[in-house]
DNA sequence: GGGAATATTCCC
DNA sequence: GGGAATATTCCC
């Protein structure tokens, strides 16, 4: 493979620390998109600086690197990170795709001159910051605000550690159970309201045909 | 890169083909994997057969094939197909990887002996028939069938016993998450259909009343 | 086998 | 930049 000499890690977040695709807890790995590219600039991207030339020297030559405060990185030569470093990192040599997932995990692009990317919590020293560093979601909620009723108990229930007993998950079972029949019935009330007013609506169209035509 | 020499081909779906996840029109162009898949097969694998010597002297030797008629094929060697084969088509080197693959574009494994592979559409010569072959969505109706859970699954649900393996509970768990999305989803249906109903009335009570008046 | 998360591609 | 499809991985 292409990047056999990096190494893969296998970095899933946890069951419970991403549920119905929201993560609500903090996971305890960071993204592997997240730690390849903090150790892709730890290492130069993966290609050896020129002997015995100080860092300065090379700053002409570097193809990635920090800025000077180690708060954002940028990409020098993307032909270069293309070709030579995006393969020894990832499964492909695409700096759109690249770029794709900077912007997927919030990285802003912070100079319109060069290609200087930034986030809050990604910075140089900084690898303990990576892990609270998570995907952008399709924030499209689907249902309407009105119905966040149940998001301080989503809050509630998910907080849960992973490795919390059975009695927590038993408690949060029952939880979900009481909540599932509060909202069957809400539903079942919908459904005749629904009846009601379109009973109503008929008659009153009735009513008012006849009306007018008694009127006329 | 490790397949620079297969040819990638640019075969999106056009936006008209698939239509909010579900495919409405037969998609002009196969998916990828799919292609691959069928060249992969036209060319052995993309090793070469040993000099001078027949299909038949070459059987034992195959990596992968179609079988005698050409309706499966076969993968005689997991493991040179993994480590030979597969990068140079795909971007990776996993035989479960291409096995996910095959069943979400719905091939079945027909033998228990070897690793042999079926799909109706997916045979020798039959090139033109690959595009009718789709990935397998989630069927999970966004907006289930009214109140379906109450009875049968609070049944089944409430028949796990407490004391039962914590997988279940979690599973148990994720299915009561899911199922209240999508309860929340229909309550958002309904009450924005019972807004549109209200101002409907309202709209055809004024109406009624102008209409009333000016008649009076 | 398949659900679901992340990665890669393609397109607007 | 980001939506959405397909690909790859991980896990049950």
């Amino acid at each position: 493979m292409a990047d056999s000499n990096v190494l893969e890690l296998n970095i899933g977040v946890g069951k419970l620390a991403s549920q119905g695709g929201q993560s609500l807890v903090r996971p305890r790995c960071p993204a592997p998109f997240l730690l390849k590219t903090y150790n892709l600039l730890e290492e130069g991207g993966g290609v050896l600086d020129v002997d015995g030339a100080s860092d300065e020297e090379n700053e002409s030559k570097k193809i990635v690197s920090w800025n000077v405060d180690g708060t954002t990185f940028v990409v020098w030569s993307p032909d270069e990170f293309s070709d030579l470093t995006l393969p020894r990192y990832f499964k492909h040599n695409n700096f759109s795709s690249f770029i794709r997932q900077l912007n997927t995990y919030g990285f802003k692009k912070i100079s319109s001159k060069r290609w200087e990317f930034k986030h809050e919590k990604f910075q140089r020293g900084c690898k303990h910051l990576l892990s609270e560093i998570t995907r952008k979601k399709c924030e499209t909620s689907v249902f309407p605000s009105y119905l966040k009723s149940s998001s301080e108990e989503n809050a509630m229930t998910n907080s849960i550690e992973e490795n919390s007993d059975q009695r927590l998950l038993i408690e949060e079972n029952k939880n979900l159970k009481k909540e599932r029949l509060e909202l069957q019935m809400q539903i079942a009330e919908f459904k005749a309201m629904e009846m009601k007013l379109l009973e109503y609506l008929s008659q009153f169209v009735d009513n008012h045909q006849n009306k007018v035509r008694r009127l006329c």
